[in-house]
DNA sequence: TGTAAATAGGATAAAATTATCCGAAATAAA
DNA sequence: TTTATTTCGGATAATTTTATCCTATTTACA
């Protein structure tokens, strides 16, 4: 459904807006200890969501990644997927047609309608704050 | 949402099927060039789905393919995207966790519980017969 | 001021997916 | 029996995604 790299990032952000809550602010090794990511690249996928202000990042010592804790439940799913994977999501045709649409549909263009919004719509409700209030209290969880 | 392979292997089976409701048996040039897709790696999907006898090939000259007329409204798009892409569909966890249920949940798990099942709902109620008759009518279209 | 700790970013590599090529095998028809 | 047509299957190539490595830059603190 997701990307390997929208995956990690997903996981990165929540556990950042965990420890944003306390002040306190983590550093790239944690956070792929933390979400059993590869290093290097959740980097990569870091730099990405700091381009697009989604999180904060600090050089040097006792640097590292947070999120402005008045944002956090502002920050939608939608945004952090888009930052990744662009809007590869929503905008193409389930059968890849480069028309698709009401008047020239391809065969499951109706079938997918409802879960296409439905998708749509989850990702536009769901922020970052909910999520992280799940792993608090150990509802969810980030690996494993 | 599905992989090219999978994309192309759909749009294939519906011509077939299309075609195989008046006994036509269809080449993979014709094929290919009906759902816009490269013929060489369209043949290769092709092969897949006979090995998992979903449509039935012929060699040699006047061959090609075909679908059992009697088959098509029993040949669900679960089977046709099993056949191609695997399990990766529902298998797993929208997150990448190799552990993910009621019991050990991910952050988005319950989230996604109703956006999958409406998925696979679709994949396994939807068959190749009704989408060819769309075909037919003109409703939806193979390609562009 | 020097050093250790961090992120930034470019280059490169590995793996998976998508795509092409070509000879082998099968089949219908001349 | 030969030839043209067509799928089969192995090898290979191109592209995209995932992953790693290394150096530069920034910053806190001794």
């Amino acid at each position: 459904m997701f990307s390997k790299a929208c995956e990690y990032g997903i996981k990165a952000s929540i556990f950042i807006a965990l420890n944003s809550y306390q002040e306190k602010r983590v550093s790239l090794k944690a956070i792929a200890k933390e979400v059993a990511s590869p290093e290097a690249f959740t980097a990569k996928i870091l730099q990405d969501l700091v381009r697009h202000e989604i999180i904060n990042s600090v050089k040097g010592a006792h640097g590292g990644f947070e999120i402005d804790k008045n944002k956090i439940s502002s920050i939608k799913l939608e945004q952090i997927v888009y930052a990744i994977d662009g809007n590869k999501i929503y905008s193409g045709c389930g059968l890849g047609l480069e028309i698709c649409n009401e008047l020239h549909p391809c065969p499951v263009h109706e079938k997918f309608k409802s879960i296409r919004s439905e998708l749509k719509n989850m990702l536009e409700t769901t922020n970052l704050e909910e999520l992280a209030l799940d792993i608090k209290s150990g509802i969810s969880f980030l690996k494993i």
